[in-house]
DNA sequence: CTTGATTCAAGCGCATGGGC
DNA sequence: GCCCATGCGCTTGAATCAAG
């Protein structure tokens, strides 16, 4: 055995330095290795001083990568060591092995970079399902972790930076998300939706010759304060969202040139009522306005004040008013769209550094609402 | 110097809820 | 049904202290 043990070392920790195999065990499903460190001292953590006055020791049992198809433990005994600098604050401290072993881990460094390249290649729980083949099970919380962290890549400033929301927790709690165009790959992610945060980061990476972003007040004057020498457009996905928007209200507008269709004889006649809604039965925004629009009818029926209805709901008050005044909830919602266009607005198309659209229409990440729908301009 | 007991904190798996 | 975030409780490593 003496003469295997060698070569078993050799084979199991080729690759690190001040590991011993003392004896190799196989236990039905299990690789049991038992092995020792040999560092005559070791590092504080604390003060980075060496130390060879040795404290005492104990077992660590970190997972490693499997060995013919055995799951592999590693029963590694380690040392902790007495820190002799008098100023540092750690009065012991354990011995970490290089590329085997790292603070409070249960797992040998190499495994866990094999995880992090499964959580990379196929993220959660496919993830997952391929360390159950590879015998190195783990949950997809685990890889997720893994990866979250990894230390972010180091991304060059893009030439072409793309500005957009995203929802943290839809109607709540909203960030920005910047892009690279160029290559459509996420450059960063900012805590809020605010104008100032976006000047900064902007401000921050002066090569930016375009910004896309959509027509948000907050972006476009976070675009030109942070990045006065840059192009500003309209990205593509807001211009057709825009024009879908305002092709549907037109034809809701013209909906009496309509001719009814003709009833069909051998159908109910009772489904007629519900029809009229240009909502379909059992969709979750239809049902969400319709079940909105009877509570605020009930509350003010009730006695409530309007604006004591519009700070329950963290609505604004021109909204209750809407609503209040509206006989169907379908309606209250076109009017809450389309009694708006007072003001004059602008159309959508590419911006140049400097102009915004009108702020006011526009309502800021209060936490009360979703995000709101782009006015359509007057045609 | 060694060993054992104790406490604290990190790692981990699981359950749950919200959004889509 | 899937994805993701979050919280909870358990396990285990780290750190400290006391006693032999």
């Amino acid at each position: 055995m003496n003469e295997v043990l060698p070569q078993l070392n050799e084979l199991l920790f080729s690759s690190v330095e001040g590991v011993l195999v003392e004896s190799v065990e196989v236990i039905d499903t299990v690789v049991r290795v038992e092995a020792r460190t040999t560092a005559r001292r070791a590092t504080c953590p604390g003060c980075g001083c060496w130390s060879g006055r040795i404290h005492g020791s104990y077992l660590r049992f970190p997972r490693d990568l499997p060995t013919a198809g055995k799951f592999v433990v590693v029963s590694l005994r380690v040392r902790r060591f007495v820190c002799e600098e008098e100023s540092c604050e750690r009065m012991t401290f354990a011995e970490q092995v290089r590329s085997l072993t790292r603070r409070f881990g249960r797992r040998t460094e190499r495994l866990r970079s094999t995880l992090v390249a499964v959580g990379l290649a196929l993220a959660g729980r496919a993830g997952a399902r391929m360390t159950d083949a590879l015998k190195v099970p783990v949950s997809r919380n685990t890889l997720l972790r893994l990866i979250a962290s990894l230390p972010d890549p180091a991304t060059p400033v893009p030439r072409v930076a793309g500005v957009d929301e995203y929802t943290q927790r839809k109607g709540r709690v909203y960030g920005t998300v910047l892009v690279d165009v160029e290559t459509r790959r996420p450059v960063d992610l900012l805590p809020d939706r605010e104008a100032d945060t976006l000047a900064v980061w902007l401000a921050e990476r002066p090569g930016i010759e375009i910004v896309c972003r959509d027509r948000a007040p907050f972006f476009a004057e976070g675009a030109t304060r942070g990045a006065p020498q840059a192009l500003q457009v309209a990205d593509r996905w807001h211009l057709w969202h825009n024009l879908g928007e305002a092709a549907e209200k037109c034809v809701y507008r013209q909906r009496g040139c309509l001719r009814p269709t003709p009833a069909q004889p051998e159908e109910p006649q009772e489904e007629a009522e519900p029809a009229a809604s240009p909502w379909p039965t059992g969709h979750r925004f239809a049902e969400r306005t319709r079940a909105k629009h009877a509570t605020i009818h009930a509350l003010l029926a009730a006695g409530h004040s309007k604006p004591s209805v519009a700070r329950q709901f963290g609505m604004t008050l021109n909204t209750i008013l809407r609503f209040s005044r509206a006989a169907t909830a379908e309606a209250g919602r076109f009017a809450a769209n389309h009694n708006r266009s007072a003001p004059a607005r602008r159309q959508p198309g590419p911006l140049r550094a400097g102009s915004s659209p009108t702020p006011t229409l526009y309502p800021k990440a209060t936490g009360s609402s979703s995000k709101p729908s782009w006015p359509i301009a007057p045609s």
